[in-house]
DNA sequence: GCATTACTTAGCCATTGCCCTAAGTAAAGC
DNA sequence: GCTTTACTTAGGGCAATGGCTAAGTAATGC
């Protein structure tokens, strides 16, 4: 159940540009084919479509072909390897903030009765 | 309070790359000097100082010199618009989830009654 | 069956990203 | 004051990114 290495790599880079952004947030909203999809990005399909084959290979979206349109949907829990990171950030921030607090109130105790910090 | 153009793109491929990770991970732990933070990276200083002018550039952690020596920190809220991106994306998809969920009840019940769902 | 639609492949080009070495500067240490 | 330490500046290489046009393929529509 651990990510591959690299992967956070992969994730974090794919939603580093607007354009792809902008397809996944169409995309929340509901399944789409290609065309539907490319319309609002104003570039040339072969620079779209590199796009849509980062999104893939990041695991963001799955496509699958009928006839000549591909369809593009997104994949439920791919967001969470992020997530998890920034929710790791966090708790470490607020780990350390903890910890600091103790330390203020340990001070403020000592401080009151008299001992030091020192051994 | 809204976010600058691009400033996504900037955090998102700022967070997109192993070594800054590891720095920011570091910092969460607490302040350090450039000399820490590079020492696990493994890379020339030259190297490792562009990926913290990076974390710089986005916001992610501020840095000042004292004398020689020069230290970095983190900056508290600057995952947020990170995160809000992702609250945004969970939101609208949950959205349809429940849109979805609507719409397959007011099915049930029209089967239920015989009313059908033509106007 | 011929045209249209919806990609797909191929190839080019400019910019950015990530790494390096070498040499410079400026504060601390002795 | 000379050395060491801690960056800093300058410049170079090479791969990846993000865009383009032109031409190809394969399914649909008429």
């Amino acid at each position: 159940m651990n990510l591959a290495p690299g992967q956070l790599d992969t994730l974090f880079t794919a939603l580093g540009d607007p354009t792809r952004r902008a397809m996944l947030e169409r995309l929340a909203r509901g399944p789409a084919t290609v065309t539907e999809l490319a319309a609002p990005a104003g570039m040339a399909l072969p620079s779209f479509m590199a796009h849509l084959r980062r999104l893939e290979a990041a695991g963001l979206v799955t496509t699958r072909k009928e006839g000549r349109v591909r369809h593009v949907e997104l994949v439920p829990g791919a967001f969470t390897p992020v997530r998890g990171w920034l929710e790791e950030q966090r708790a470490l921030w607020e780990g350390r903030l903890d910890r600091l607090d103790d330390y203020v109130t340990r001070l403020m105790k000592e401080r009151d009765n008299g001992t030091g910090p020192e051994d």
